[in-house]
DNA sequence: TTACTATAGTGTATGTCGTACACTATTGTC
DNA sequence: GACAATAGTGTACGACATACACTATAGTAA
């Protein structure tokens, strides 16, 4: 079969792995107050492959969830977009952080199986 | 906020979780050969929560991808449907096991930092 | 013999979220 | 003045797990 075949495969994989893994990432990023741009280049410099038209609307889906809250900084040159987790937020991390164990042991048994 | 508030959340996360690992999940158990039925009881077993209606059509896409080779056994007095990994479908396991253990240590990194 | 469960599978609409753009605005730098 | 950097909004699309409906029949118990 086809290198770019199987590149394909992984590419798709990797999409879906993000889905879920995304929403961590951020919540972890977002303990302390953050605005918009800065977390973008913070999750740039970490290799998450996060990209602005991925960043922005997951920062709002999260708020309009409640797990984020955030305030507008126009007090510099330039106004800027605050976002920090929610006591809502704070919970829900803590439980992902333990169902995030839960999995990774799982897949680990699973993974152990490869041959 | 309400406890069905959090555990909506949860669930929700869970759900994208599994777009991803269930595939992981499945060809991993596919390295040999087995039967519909029978890996939806083993998966049963092993509390990975899939249901029929999800496993069955999870299957066939995987064939249909390319990663599956299934083949009917009729000499039982059940006709019954066999996969197996395809050899594309080997490789896409080594290269997923790889993936997978990046991800989980960059997830583990940033759940490094949960307070 | 009948009723029910277990065994085995197919088909499909829906909701969710990352992707991939288009778009806007303006500050800062050369 | 032109361009890049800084900062953000809005939205259509594709992929996949979910959640059913549906089919068929062998095996078991009464």
């Amino acid at each position: 079969m086809s290198k770019s075949q199987l590149d394909e495969v992984i590419h798709s994989f990797l999409v879906e792995m993000k889905r879920g893994t995304m929403t961590i990432i951020v919540l972890t990023q977002l303990q302390t107050k953050q605005y918009g741009y800065s977390l973008l280049t913070v999750l740039e410099k970490k290799k998450t492959g996060i990209e602005a038209g991925t960043l922005y609307p997951l920062l709002r889906r999260l708020e309009k969830q409640g797990l984020l809250q955030s305030e507008w900084d126009t007090s510099e040159s330039r106004p800027r977009k605050f976002y920090q987790l929610s006591d809502l937020g704070k919970e829900v991390l803590e439980r992902i952080k333990k169902e995030w164990d839960l999995l990774s042991n799982q897949m680990d048994h699973f993974l152990g199986e490869v041959l």
